[in-house]
DNA sequence: TATTGTTATACTCTATAACTATA
DNA sequence: TATAGTTATAGAGTATAACAATA
């Protein structure tokens, strides 16, 4: 039983290497650092405040400042002032940003759908419940919430 | 199809994020960065030249100096002639470096272990065999030596 | 006082280009 | 000439600590 945990384990890390590799080689592609794609992503469907976006990612607020800034400089985002909360400011994507997101996403989707040619229907039914009890369990663990993916604090 | 396609490649996506954050926690708490614990874990049964590692990590030979400038800096690795070729310098880890990395090891396999933690035997043969399936063929495709995890070229 | 965000600073990671030494 | 490795340089990403403005 730890034999066949120890491969499973081997097999679901060298698993996240994969796709990791393939989200930042297209990301590459469309001249977009893994960060900056990450940072698009969340965005796809949210305008968080600087503090939310460093709960989303996980990172202190102060590198958020940089990342927001840069993505700023290349038309990717923009800051608006928040109307409730004279300190907060909120993120939210451009049409730029939105157009190069949705490329990667379409790229990623082909890509990663490559890896999965030879599997049936039951077969790809099967690998997404597992997989997902994975995804569901480290949610429970970590309290993060899976509709938003922000990590709690 | 596509949607249960693009159900999968989602959940996939999320699988990678979640282990891939687990392995940086781990390492952090080892005081390492995620790319340190990547070049020790190869160096754990290979001692590859300057070029090798580059290839095996994908990055620029130039990256590698400052990677192991860094690593030997801490006596996690050290720099070794190469016998045969006068240019050629080979890198290996340190019993320090070993024990970090063996340390990080078993706590991933620990870590990641536990979200495995509801799966019946059945269930983890049969996710290690799909998983499994989709690094085969990301091998293929990218025709990397699955024995070294080497990039072609 | 507590929170939001920025600034200053420092370090890691990465690439490109130019270089040295060996083959 | 070609290959192995380093250096110089530049930029992204990240954290800690100190700060300003608002709540």
């Amino acid at each position: 039983m730890e034999r066949d945990d120890a491969g499973l384990v081997s097999i679901l890390v060298r698993l996240s290497f994969t796709i990791q590799a393939s989200m930042t080689a297209i990301a590459a592609e469309h001249d977009l650092s893994a960060t900056q794609a990450r940072l698009l992503g969340i965005l796809r469907d949210r305008e968080p405040t600087m503090a939310g976006l460093a709960r989303f990612l996980g990172l202190d607020k102060s590198s958020i400042t940089g990342l927001v800034d840069r993505a700023e400089r290349r038309d990717l985002v923009r800051r608006i002032a928040a109307q409730r909360d004279g300190r907060s400011v909120q993120v939210a994507i451009t049409p730029h940003g939105r157009q190069l997101i949705d490329a990667c996403a379409r790229a990623i989707e082909e890509q990663v759908g490559a890896l999965l040619d030879g599997f049936t229907d039951a077969e790809r039914r099967r690998l997404a419940a597992l997989a997902g009890r994975v995804v569901l369990k480290d949610a429970e663990i970590k309290g993060v919430d899976l509709l938003t993916g922000a990590w709690p604090g």
